[in-house]
DNA sequence: TTGACATATGACAACTTGTCATATATAATG
DNA sequence: CATTATATATGACAAGTTGTCATATGTCAA
C-alpha cells in the first residue's frame, strides 16, 4: 500500500508515476522490471520513489489493483452475458483472455500479470482477502444462477469459484507455452466440478 | 539444465555446489537468493558458475529436482497407505507438508519452494511434462484404487490430479498467512471433486 | 614436447537497491 | 510580514547485484 504522501500527490502526478511503472511492467516481468526506469519516465527522484512505495513490490500491488477491477468487472459481465452460467463463463473467459494474453506486443501487461502471478498473489480478478472487496463478491454470488446447482450453501459457491478460478489460471499459464492440450483438459477440469453440483 | 561440463564433474564437487545452493534457498525467497553467497560457500569461481549454470533459475530448477522427486515418492507412499484412495491421500498430505512447511526454522526448504511456486513451475510433486518423468506418473496412476469411480478414461483421472495438485499448494500457501479458515475450505473444494466422479 | 582443447579464475563494467544529509517547498503561528 | 515547523523532494552514496572476458591453468593426444 502506498503511503500517505503518495495518496497526498496531484491525480496527475499519481497517473504519471502509475503509468510509468505500468509501462515498465507490461515489457518485463516483476524482477526484471526496473525502479530507475520508471522514476526516470515518471520524472521523480529516487528519493521521492521511496517517500511512496515500501519497495517494488508495493508499487507493482498499485498498479495490478486497477487491472484487477477491470478483469473482474469482465468477468462480471460475462457471467450475466451466460445468464448466471458460472461454468459457462470461466470456459468464455478463457477463450478471451488467452486471446488478448497472446496478443505478441512489446506491451502485453496482461500477459504479465498472468506471468507473474504466484500462489501468493490474491486472485486474477479481485483481492477477495481484503473486506473493502466484499461487495463485489456478494453482488458477483448473487448473478449466479444456482437453479439447477445442489448447493449446501454460500460458501460452497466460493469454494468453485476459487478452483474455477486457480484451474483457468493455470490453464491460462500451461497455454502460453503449449497452446494445444490445454484447452481440452481445462474444459473437461471444469466440467468435472460442474457435474458435482449439478447432479446430486 | 546444467551444462555438460557441470555433469562431467565429481560427484562429491557436484553435490557441494548443490548443497550450498540448496541452503541459500532455504534461508531466503529465490529473487533474494545470492550467486555470490551460493559460489562463496561453495569454494568455486564466479567464471565457473557461468561455465556450469545459465543462471540463478536453472540452479534452483537443478536443485529442486531432487526435491520434487522426494516429495513424489512421498505422495506415492501416502496414496499406498491409503489404499488407493487419492482423495484421502490430498487430504492427509496437506496435513503433513502443513507441519513441515510451519517449522518455524531458519533453513526451510520445503517452505521456500512452496513460497517461490508460481503457475510456470511446472509441479509440487514432478516435472509432469517432461517425458523422463512419464513412467513414474504412470505408476502413480496404476496405484490409485478406481473401483467406485466414474471415469472416462486414464486423462480424466490426470486432469483431476491436476486440479487436487492445484488446490494443495493453493492452500498451503493460504495456510501460512490465515492457518485456520483454509483447512475448512480444502477439504471441501476436493470433496467437491470427489463427489462429481463418485455419484454417476 | 608441443599443440589443442577443456576448464578455472577474478577483475571488470554496468547495473541494482535502499538510505540519508541536505535542500526546498508549504503551512502555521507570533 | 517574519519566523518557525512540518512536509516533501533531491541525488550522491554505499553496498550489493549480475554476466562477461582476457588470462591462466589444467589435461589429454599426437
Amino acid at each position: 500500500m502506498p503511503t500517505v504522501t503518495f495518496n497526498n500527490l496531484s491525480d496527475e502526478k499519481k497517473q504519471c508515476i502509475l503509468n510509468a511503472a505500468k509501462n515498465e511492467f507490461s515489457k518485463v516481468s516483476f524482477s526484471e522490471a526496473s525502479i530507475n526506469k520508471i522514476i526516470k519516465e515518471a520524472g521523480i527522484s529516487r528519493g521521492s520513489f521511496y517517500m511512496y512505495f515500501i519497495d517494488k513490490e508495493d508499487l507493482y500491488e498499485t498498479v495490478i489493483e486497477n487491472q484487477l477491477k477491470k478483469n473482474f468487472k469482465f468477468l462480471r459481465d460475462e457471467l450475466i452475458k451466460s445468464d448466471g452460467d458460472i461454468f459457462k463463463t470461466y470456459i468464455n473467459i478463457y477463450e478471451i483472455l488467452l486471446k488478448k494474453v497472446n496478443k505478441n506486443k512489446t506491451n502485453n501487461f496482461n500477459k504479465h500479470i498472468l506471468l507473474n502471478m504466484n500462489f501468493k498473489s490474491d486472485n486474477l480478478f479481485i483481492r477477495k482477502n481484503k473486506v473493502q472487496y466484499k461487495k463485489y463478491i456478494d453482488d458477483f454470488i448473487n448473478l449466479i444462477n444456482t437453479d439447477n446447482y445442489n448447493l449446501e450453501d454460500k460458501e460452497e459457491l466460493l469454494d468453485i469459484i476459487d478452483t474455477l478460478t486457480l484451474l483457468l489460471i493455470h490453464s491460462l499459464v500451461k497455454s502460453l507455452k503449449n497452446p494445444s492440450e490445454v484447452k481440452v483438459r481445462y474444459i473437461r477440469q471444469v466440467s468435472i466440478i460442474e457435474r458435482s453440483i449439478k447432479e446430486r
